[in-house]
DNA sequence: GCCTGTGAACAGTTTCACAGCG
DNA sequence: CGCTGTGAAACTGTTCACAGGC
């Protein structure tokens, strides 16, 4: 298993959460982790967090378990984390301002290096180190970072001028919180968060649990765990 | 197909969506929809999105399509929409003031009834209409508002302690934004979103397709929708 | 004996093709 | 004839059980 054959998006997604705790384990000086204990950290099963890290190649050692800053390392590398990524961010509203002052970016290998908003009042406020910028210099500022990433909080009605513009500008990862699909040219990538169909979800499974408010606890199989 | 058997997940989450495009096409007075519309609208593929509201029931008309408001009112009593959620929001900083100032989630059913925070510093301020409020609170405006959903925007580092304060003071579900795996009590449902988990999913994608600077666009195989 | 790595069963989801009604 | 509704097929992802090294 090298690393030819595609690794699986869910994978993806979890080896970032792996990442999350190694590092933390790291940080206060532990060794080694068994299975079982970084899958409880993680949140998920532990037959289910060897075979996403089989997609690496063998990587721990039998009887002990893997070697926390090694498997750090080369979950980082895999997932592109040895050099860090250049973002711009457009929309500095209330989710945006919130993005661009989320230290949980940063620390992971991610660097707001434009914030833009096409709203004068909004242009020239500071957020952290980093000025708002006008739209008119998008371009200028990607190609001068050479920016890849670019994030879209804007409201919904925008989102896909937004878009047009990142990808005529040259980024090609676009990550969009406004609640719209949108169409970007093939080799541009796309990924969508909405927070409100998160609420919504939750709030279905909210109901099919507690259809009757007299039965105390439906039938008691709800899920406890969470999961990226 | 009645509503007994359990409507896959990953159809609620869509279902969220087609009720937002739903939501917009009744508002511009559009009386009927095809699925394929529909599906372009969404960003999915019209088989499907057929299949999707298959689980809710014949609702359609062969030859003709969908009734806008119809379906849109379907959706939403499936969702349990028809009542609003009672929510309450814990963790005041950057993110969630933007959550609590998101007019996405008013909009859809959601209201929050008490934003909390441990900081004295922020404890009193006003964000909307609703005041901060301190910790200490919680217990007495759960039990006065019967809420059941608790969204959590904390550290990391408080967040399991947040978790139990919210499952014990009576809400059974809760949205996490803190970057933990939380363990709740059955019979409580816990949602995890991971912000920085997107963004290096993104990351990955965005590397593994350009590979190589010298070769212009990889396969060419990329996707192009972005999907909930 | 413990814990990793993995093939094989299982479950869930997406896609396809087409039957059936308006 | 168009578009919905749906079974069957293909696929992806998850869970289980155990073989294999330390």
């Amino acid at each position: 298993m090298q690393s030819r054959p595609r690794i699986p998006e869910a994978t993806v997604a979890r080896l970032a959460v792996y990442l999350r705790v190694l590092t933390g384990l790291a940080d206060s000086g532990r060794g080694t982790v068994s299975s079982g204990e970084l899958a409880s950290a993680a949140g998920v099963n532990p037959a289910g967090l060897r075979k996403d890290l089989s997609h690496l190649g063998p990587c721990g050692v039998r009887g002990v378990g893997y070697d926390v800053a090694t498997l750090r390392d080369r979950i980082a590398a895999v997932l592109g984390m040895e050099t860090a990524h250049a973002c711009v961010l457009v929309g500095i509203g209330n989710l945006g301002s919130a993005l661009a002052g989320y230290g949980g970016f940063g620390n992971r290998g991610f660097e707001f290096v434009g914030l833009f908003d096409a709203s004068p009042a909004r242009v020239g406020q500071r957020i952290g180190d980093l000025p708002v910028r006008p739209m008119e210099e998008l371009d200028e500022v990607v190609a001068a970072t050479r920016a890849t990433i670019g994030v879209i909080a804007t409201p919904a009605e925008v989102a896909q001028r937004v878009c047009d513009r990142l990808t005529r500008a040259g980024v090609r990862s676009i990550l969009n919180f406004a609640p719209v699909a949108l169409t970007a040219p093939a080799g541009v990538g796309v990924r969508q968060v909405d927070l409100s169909v998160e609420l919504q979800v939750l709030a279905f499974l909210d109901k099919q649990r507690g259809a009757l408010p007299g039965t105390a606890l439906g039938t008691g199989l709800a899920p406890a765990g969470g999961m990226a």
